[in-house]
Order: structure tokens, then C-alpha cells, then sequence
DNA sequence: GTCTATAAGAAGATAGAC
DNA sequence: GTCTATCTTCTTATAGAC
């Protein structure tokens, strides 16, 4: 990595645990290991240094979209996945997308970054609300869809359903980015919010 | 409202759009209608006026919780209330403490604020997970399971059943702080979660 | 309690040597 | 590209008159 990048990612890590007013141009040279006015030759001031983690922010999301919709295509095409899906996969599905959330390093930098900043305008609304609230909707909406037509799960209202399985996750996240000691506690109950929303949602079994 | 108690009133104002670092003392003293240097008459510094409002908050907070469980225990008492309640009193319940909480002019600058604030000290973060997340979850597990009690609604895991209803309120109070026009879509969604979690956890009918 | 004037210091940004 | 020195501006806070 090099030091502008390395700039973007210190700048990241200091924003997602100060805010940026509280983060001072000085204290990300610090952690890349040079002086403040070194910075200035790689970005024009510290709001070019915001708007840079915003688009590459942005760039990775819309990688990763494109990357769900060939999944989600590929999974439409084949539907017959989701038909035997069993409670114990749709868990560790689950426990999976929530530890990544969770622990890659770049997604919960870049949230709690939004969560502190998401009031400062308009568009840094959007896009927290865009990533934490209508693509995952969406996505496992279409998702869960599938597993309505495979007669996997049954219900008469999809987007309430999605929102059923997606609402505690967010919660859930929100709790563990504010107090992350609280992760084990959290994945437990993730466990048991899956295991009760599938048999609220399977299959009648009699 | 004296001028100490409407210093307090706009700081909340603008720590909540802003956040504590991008409001200057300057900027609460002209909304109060003074001059800068008058406000350190009334606080001894900014950091005080901001302790000051966590410390009314506080106050508050527990004042309505003590309410909360006066009318938790005369629940309890005659938790008959509970055995007829409709689907129609339960939508209605769910969208009036929706609406309070979107309305109510002190709870949602606060709210705001401590979103923003949140990963700023560990106080503040159990603060907010205490507001948002274990007092919420607590009170209305329990009024939920006075319901379970009175056979209203079935479940073997309440917990799991109170974040079934909580998880979503959060998520879509989440939402319309962040972008206010939203509004009238999320209370139409909170209806319909609330219709349907009573079909999914209510005593079946055949 | 409010004001004007001002001190004290912090933080962003630039100049110019190396 | 990095540094030291420095400028400028902004912000908190105080002093002292009214």
C-alpha cells in the first residue's frame, strides 16, 4: 500500500472512531508516519481526503452489487438450491453475512463512519440508507423470494418478510458496533432469531 | 423558559444536526439571542453545557421509566386488559409510540444526538444501547408476555418474540431520521409488520 | 446578565529548502 | 515527497465596563 492509499485507510480508521471534525490532519500523518504538511502533496485538504473514502467507498459497493446480481441471476437460474435449504444452512448463511459485516475491517470502518456522519447531508443520507437499509432489503428480499417459490418458506407479503429477517440483523449490528464485547451475546441471538423466523415462516410441518 | 434552560434547549438542537465538535458556542449563543461571552455566565464551558443536557436527559429517562413501570405493574395487576386486546389496538398501540417517538420534539434531538455521539466514550454508548436497545426490549417483552400469559400470543421464546416486534420499529425509526420524507411509507410498513407479526404469533385460529 | 474587546490556543494550509 | 517554519483563520474563553 502505498502512502496515498495508506492516507485514505488511517483517515478511514480515525473517522469511523472520532467523527470527522474530531480527527485532525495532523493526527492521520501520524499514523501513516509522516507530517501534516507532507499530506497536502497527496490530497488538497482534508475534505479531499473525506471525498476520496467516499468514492472508493463507493466503487467497492457498486463491485459488490454487481457481483449479488450475477449471484442473484445465477441463483434464479438454478432455483432448485434453495429448495433443500435446511434450517442449519440458513443459519450459518446468516452467522456468516453478520461476522462479515462485523469483521471485515473495511465494511465496519466505513459504517460506523457513516452512522456518525449520516446527518451532516443529504447525500451521505442516502447512501447510509441506500447500504444499511434498501439493498439488503432488496437483495434478500429477492432471496427469500426464491425460497417462497421453492415452497421452502410461505407467505403472502415478501417485503414484510424480508424485513422480518433483516431488521434484527441491523439491530443486532448496531448493538455490536456500539459495545463489540457484546458480539457473542449478539451471534447467539442471531442463531435463535433465525431458527424462530424459519419455523414462524417454514413450511407447515403438519 | 429562562435563558439557561433555552441554552440548553438549542445546543440539543444543534448537537443533534451537527454534532458536538461542528457547533461553535458562537453558533448557540445567536440562536439563544446573546452574545458568546454571556453564555459563560450560565455554563462553565461547552463540554458543561453538553454534560448538562446528558444529565437532564438522565433525569428524564428515569422519571419516565419509574411511569413506565407503575403502568407495567398495574399491567400485571389486572393483565386481563391484555386477554381481548384486537389486532386493530395493537396496530394502533405500535404507531403511537412510533409516531411519539418521530415526534416528540425532545426525544428525537436527543436521539439524534447520542446516534452521532455514540462512539465518541463508552458512557455514551451504553446510554444509547440502554435507550434504544435493552429498556425497549425489556418493557415491551414484558407487556408481550402478559399477552403470552393471557394466551393472546404464543411463543416458547419471548425474547426472541420482542425483538420480532422491536427489530423493525428501530430499523424504521433508523430510516426516517435520517431522511424525514420517508415517513408516510414506513408507517404504512410498520402496519403492515405489526398485522403480520400478530398472524404469526397469534393464537391459531383453526 | 449582557455587552465589547481581546487574549490564548488550536487547526488547516502554504512556502520554500532538501 | 518529506521536512521545518510560518501564516491565517477560527474558536474557546476571559477581562472588565455597563
Amino acid at each position: 500500500m502505498n502512502t496515498k492509499e495508506r492516507i485514505l485507510d488511517e483517515a478511514l480508521t480515525l473517522f469511523s472512531e472520532k467523527g470527522y471534525a474530531n480527527v485532525f490532519v495532523g493526527d492521520i500523518a501520524e499514523r501513516v508516519g509522516i507530517k501534516a504538511p507532507s499530506l497536502y502533496k497527496h490530497y488538497k485538504n482534508k475534505q479531499a481526503i473525506f471525498d476520496a473514502i467516499i468514492e472508493e467507498m463507493n466503487s467497492r459497493f457498486l463491485k459488490e452489487a454487481e457481483s449479488l446480481n450475477i449471484k442473484g441471476n445465477d441463483a434464479a437460474a438454478d432455483a432448485a438450491i434453495y429448495k433443500d435449504i435446511s434450517e442449519d444452512a440458513l443459519v450459518k448463511l446468516g452467522l456468516d453475512l453478520f461476522r462479515y459485516y462485523l469483521h471485515d475491517d473495511y465494511t465496519r470502518r466505513f459504517r460506523k463512519m457513516l452512522t456518525i456522519e449520516q446527518f451532516h447531508d443529504k447525500e451521505l443520507a442516502r447512501t447510509y440508507l441506500k447500504q444499511y437499509a434498501d439493498d439488503p432489503l432488496s437483495y434478500q428480499g429477492m432471496l427469500l423470494g426464491l425460497m417462497v417459490q421453492q415452497g421452502v418458506l410461505k407467505t403472502d407479503d415478501i417485503p414484510i418478510m424480508t424485513l422480518h429477517f433483516y431488521a434484527p440483523i441491523y439491530f443486532l449490528l448496531s448493538i455490536c458496533d456500539c459495545e463489540p464485547e457484546r458480539e457473542p451475546e449478539a451471534l447467539k441471538t442471531l442463531e435463535d432469531h433465525i431458527r424462530i423466523f424459519n419455523k414462524l415462516y417454514g413450511r407447515k410441518k403438519k
